[in-house]
DNA sequence: CCTGAATATGAGCAAGGTTCAGTTAAGGAG
DNA sequence: CTCCTTAACTGAACCTTGCTCATATTCAGG
């Protein structure tokens, strides 16, 4: 059940935009009433978590096939591999992205977000460990969360983004080269 | 009176939290009734959009001063004083900005917030221009569109983010090194 | 003093998040 | 088959909040 409320979410999110995202049309889509909705979530706000937390989860999920992917290859490699997987994640339903960076900040609260983000956090840094030897940065943490904001601030700003933005593909090369400048010298 | 309004609604919303920054608090607030608030904004979106755009004017001054200071100086120094430039005018009021990242997205509009981070792309692109010889990067527009959504990002994650965020001074030379790198190789 | 145009007011409307008293459905026990 | 209990569901009603508009106030120029 708690399935079905996420996923009637994210499809009202993804095709009627956050406004149109109001608990009745949530419960509408979903095939319950109003009610039920709050027997499974303590308000609207737990409902926009659970979509942000689906939505990291396949993010997380990409990344990981892209890390698995290109174990033993060269870092410029993975990195590539990580730009690439991140930007296709969101290439794949803007317009649910669009929505949810509009109505995520005020909705989640930032403490949640931020375990949310934790994971993917964690998945970085203990990639990076893998290639310590090659790398002059120091403090693979702080590496890890420069480069997490890195990539998903300038996907996000070409995904969701209002007009003229670089192509993605370019943007992937931007930032891949920004990363294994950074990390690398 | 435009003006009254927007330092109502920044005091709200720095003091209070967007949560509290509704129509009759502002107006309280600012000394006025509800009504008059519709004299001089079309909405309360257009309200926050004002007060987004003052924090844009800050950043943009506060970046345009770190560039005059450091003009001549080797491009190190300059894209030290961008990064720090930034961190500073964002930890001059945390609770202000936090409020601000959590209702922007949802209250002003993409093509509005393009516009408004327009001016902060020409700018930055225009001081890059003047190192064009030192500079790898080929394409300075997507140079400044990557680095201005870096700084914007890490800075925000550092001032706003929840739980143990690095310091905001390693953050800036992490930053500060990355676009170095990136920039010249 | 008038007058009327510009501005200010705040009760009230509409929309959306939330609640809860009443209803239905499911699973025994007799 | 009927009754009872418990759990889940329902949707009308409530409350907050953005917004409107009929009314009140101000004030410059006769």
């Amino acid at each position: 059940m708690v399935e079905t409320i996420v996923e009637a979410t994210w499809q009202v999110l993804a095709k009627e935009g956050y406004e149109a995202a109001n608990t009745n049309r949530i419960a509408e889509r979903a095939g319950i009433s109003v009610g039920s909705l709050y027997q499974y979530f303590p308000n609207k706000n737990a409902i926009v978590a659970a979509v942000q937390r689906r939505h990291h989860a396949e993010v997380a999920s990409a990344m990981a096939t892209a890390f698995a992917e290109t174990a033993g290859q060269p870092l410029e490699i993975g990195i590539r591999g990580l730009v690439h997987a991140n930007m296709q994640a969101h290439l794949a339903d803007p317009d649910l992205h669009r929505a949810l960076t509009a109505i995520v900040p005020a909705a989640v609260n930032p403490e949640t977000l931020g375990c949310i983000r934790d994971g993917i956090h964690a998945q970085l840094r203990a990639w990076l460990s893998r290639y310590r030897q090659q790398l002059i940065v120091k403090d693979l943490d702080t590496a890890a969360f420069v480069v997490q904001h890195l990539v998903e601030a300038v996907v996000h700003a070409t995904v969701d983004g209002p007009g003229p933005t670089p192509e993605p593909k370019q943007v992937e090369d931007e930032v891949a080269a920004m990363i294994l400048r950074y990390l690398t010298g």
